[in-house]
DNA sequence: TTTTAGCACTCGCATGGACAGAGTGCTAAA
DNA sequence: TTTAGCACTCTGTCCATGCGAGTGCTAAAA
C-alpha cells in the first residue's frame, strides 16, 4: 500500500495528537496543528482515506480520529521520531542506578522501579541465563552441631544460600568433608544431572550414615530448580490508574491480573536481539493484553546474563518517547551487571564505609 | 449508652444484611430477616433512634439504613459472633504452608499469599525482631583470587550473602584468618557498634593492606542495615478492585498507592500481643485509609521472631470471619517458623529427593 | 406506654424530549 | 484537486415526568 507524504503528515499529527489529549482529533484541529496550507475539508478528505485504509477510526459518526492499532504499528515502524532522554532524566537514571543495591535481583527490580517512574506506566523485568544454571561451587558452614548453612554459588553469579537445622548431629569435619565431595562431583551439573545414583555414591564416599548428604542435596536440587523457574518483577502496577483508559475498573483488574501473574509475563515475546519490541493493541496473544500495548527491551550484560525490561499501558502512549527511555534504562542495567561482575559491588559499599 | 436488646438485634442484623449485599437495608427487609414479631414500623423506630445514637446512617432521606464506622465498632466488639475456618479453609491452610519454601522470608509471603486467596483482600506481612538484629556467625567462601562470597547468620536466623569481585587479589588464607577475626571481634554486636576504629583495629589484626577488610565490613554494615529497615511483602493488591467500593478508580488508587509504600505499610499499628486488632474507617491514622477497614494480627514465632500479618479492604467487610481467618494463619505461621527453627526446614526437602 | 396501620412525603433513578455544539460527508463551484 | 458551504448525525446536557422504595409522622389500637 503506497501512502502520500501528506497522509502521512496527518497520520502522525492525529496520532501525537491523540496521544497528548486522549479527545478524538478534528481537521480543524489538524488545520492548526500542521500549516499545510490547505483547508479543513482536504485534510478531512485525507483523513476519510486513512479511515478507508484502517489507520485511523471514528469513535462514532460525527467525532473527530482516533488511531487504530494499524495505525499506531505503521506510526512506530515509519512515521516516528527517535524518541530522545533528557539530561534531567538521564540524570535521574544514573543516580537510579549509583544508588547500593544488594546483589544482581536487587539491580534488577531498582531498574524497574526506575522505568516506572519515568514511563508512568506498570513496569516488569526479568533476568535469565542462556542454557542451564549450574553450581559452580559449594561451600558448608558448620554453626553448631545441629545448625549449619548451605552455599551455593551458581553460574549466572547469583549466590543462594539455606538454613538448616537437623535433629543428628553433624560435626564441622563432616562438613568440610561433605563439601569437598560436592565440589568435586556436582559442580558444572545442571539439575537434572543430580541424579539419586550420584548422590548415593557420594554419601558412601562420605561414610555418611545420617542421610545429611542427601538432605544438602535435596537443597540444591531446590536451589537449581527455582533458579531455573524464572523471576519476574513488576512495579507501580496501580500507576495503570492513571490513565484515562483505565477508569473502567473491569478493563484495569483484567491487565492487572494479568501482571500479578508471573506465569503469564513470562510468556510474553521478548526481543530477538538487543533492542526495543513493541506490541500494540490485538498484536499481543495474551487476551488480557488485547486493547494495550506492550514495550519491551532486551539487554545483555555479557558472562551469560541477559534479561528484559519493559511496561505496559494504554495503546495510547507515547511510543517514542518510552521506547527511548526503556533501551537507555536497559543499556544502563546491562552496565552496571557487567560492571558488578567484574569489578565487584565491593566498589559501592567500600565508598562510604564511615557513615 | 445502654442500648436495648432488641435494639442491638437490629443492628446485628442491618450489618451483618448490609456485609452481605452491600444495599442499605430496610426496615421491611428486617422484618423478614428477624421474625421479631413486630412490625416494620417498630423496627424503623428503633432504627431511627440507631440513627440518633450514631450507629447508622442514610445514605439519602428515604433509603435503608447503612452502619457508620462507629456501628461497626460496636459490632465488632460485643455483637459480632466469633467467625470460624471451615474445614476446607483449614485444610486449604495447611496445604498453603506445606508447600516447599526457601527460608523464613518465603514462608511470610506465602502465608500473607495464602490470605489475600481467603479474604479476597490485599493482604500485607511482615517480620521483626524484638531489639537489635546481630551477626551471630561469618564466613569468607574464597572462589578465585579476585572473588569471594561472605556470609552471615543474623540474630534472626536469616542468613545474608554477598558475592564480591575485588580487583586486587585476595588469596584463600586471607579469607580463613579475617573470617576467624570477625567471628571473634563483630559477632554480637549491632550496627552501630561496628565503629571505625573497631574495624581499623582488625584490619590491622589481619595484616591487610589492600583494604579487603574495610570492604568487608561495609557489607556486613549494609546487610544489618537493610535487615534493620523491616521489609514488607504485599499480596493481591488487585483484589481491592473486586470490591464495589472501589470501583471509584481515584479512591482504588489512593489505597492502592498507599498499600505500594513500604514506609507507610510499617507506621500501621498492630496489635499489642498476640490476637487481631481491627482498625475501622476514621479511626485509621492514615489519610488513605480513613474510609477503609484494616485487621492485622500478629504472631510469635518464639526465637526473638515475631510479625505482624494483616489485610486492608472496604469498611463493609465481615470482620468476624477475616478475624477468623487470619489468626489461624498468623498461627499457623507461627508454628511453621518455630518448627523451621528447631527441626530445620531441611525437613521439606529431605522428604521428596528422588524428583 | 408501646405498637401498629396508614398515608403523605422525599429522594433517587430511569425515561424521553428538546437543544446546543462539534464534527463530518457531500455537493457544486473554483 | 481543492474548497466553501451546508445538511446531517451523533453526543452530552438539561429538564420534566413518572415510578418505586422507603421513610417519618399521626392517630388509633393494644
Amino acid at each position: 500500500m503506497e501512502i502520500s507524504g501528506r497522509k502521512k503528515l496527518i497520520l502522525k499529527a492525529v496520532i501525537e495528537d491523540y496521544v497528548a489529549s486522549a479527545e478524538p482529533v478534528s481537521s480543524k484541529a489538524l488545520q492548526g496543528r500542521l500549516d499545510l496550507g490547505v483547508s479543513s475539508a482536504t485534510i478531512r478528505n485525507e483523513m476519510s482515506e486513512l479511515t478507508e485504509l484502517g489507520l485511523l477510526e471514528q469513535p462514532h459518526t460525527s467525532a473527530g480520529r482516533v488511531p487504530t492499532a494499524t495505525g499506531y504499528r505503521v506510526y512506530v515502524n515509519e512515521l516516528m521520531g527517535q524518541g530522545d532522554v533528557s539530561r534531567e532524566e538521564a540524570a535521574e537514571i544514573q543516580q537510579g542506578f549509583d544508588a547500593p543495591s544488594a546483589g544482581f535481583e536487587q539491580m534488577v527490580a531498582d531498574a524497574s522501579k526506575l522505568t516506572n517512574k519515568l514511563t508512568a506506566l506498570p513496569s516488569y523485568a526479568m533476568q535469565t541465563a542462556h542454557g542451564a544454571v549450574t553450581a559452580q561451587r559449594f561451600e558448608l558452614v558448620y554453626v553448631d552441631d545441629h545448625t549449619f548453612i548451605i552455599v551455593v554459588l551458581l553460574s549466572n553469579k547469583s549466590v543462594q544460600n539455606r538454613l538448616v537445622t537437623l535433629p543428628t548431629t553433624t560435626k564441622a569435619e563432616t562438613l568440610t568433608k561433605l563439601a569437598a565431595l560436592f565440589n568435586a562431583s556436582f559442580t558444572g551439573l545442571a539439575e537434572p544431572e543430580l541424579t539419586v545414583e550420584r548422590i548415593a555414591a557420594t554419601e558412601r564416599a562420605a561414610g555418611d550414615v545420617n542421610g545429611v548428604t542427601a538432605v544438602i542435596a535435596g537443597f540444591v536440587i531446590e536451589i537449581l530448580m527455582q533458579t531455573k523457574a524464572k523471576r519476574t518483577v513488576v512495579s507501580g502496577a496501580t500507576s495503570l490508574l492513571g490513565h484515562p483508559e483505565f477508569h473502567d475498573v473491569e478493563r484495569a483488574r483484567r491487565v492487572l491480573g494479568y501482571l500479578a501473574n508471573e506465569q503469564e509475563l513470562l510468556r510474553l515475546p521478548a526481543p530477538d536481539s538487543d533492542g526495543v519490541k513493541i506490541m500494540i493493541g490485538p498484536e499481543n496473544l495474551a487476551e488480557e493484553l488485547r486493547d494495550s500495548s506492550v514495550v519491551v527491551a532486551k539487554y545483555d550484560a555479557g558472562d551469560n546474563m541477559q534479561g528484559i525490561i519493559g511496561v505496559v499501558g494504554p495503546t495510547r502512549m507515547d511510543y517514542g518517547k518510552v521506547a527511548a527511555r526503556l533501551s537507555y534504562i536497559a543499556s544502563g542495567l546491562a552496565n552496571m551487571l557487567a560492571m558488578g561482575s567484574t569489578l565487584g559491588s565491593g566498589e559501592i559499599a567500600g565508598g562510604d564505609l564511615d557513615e
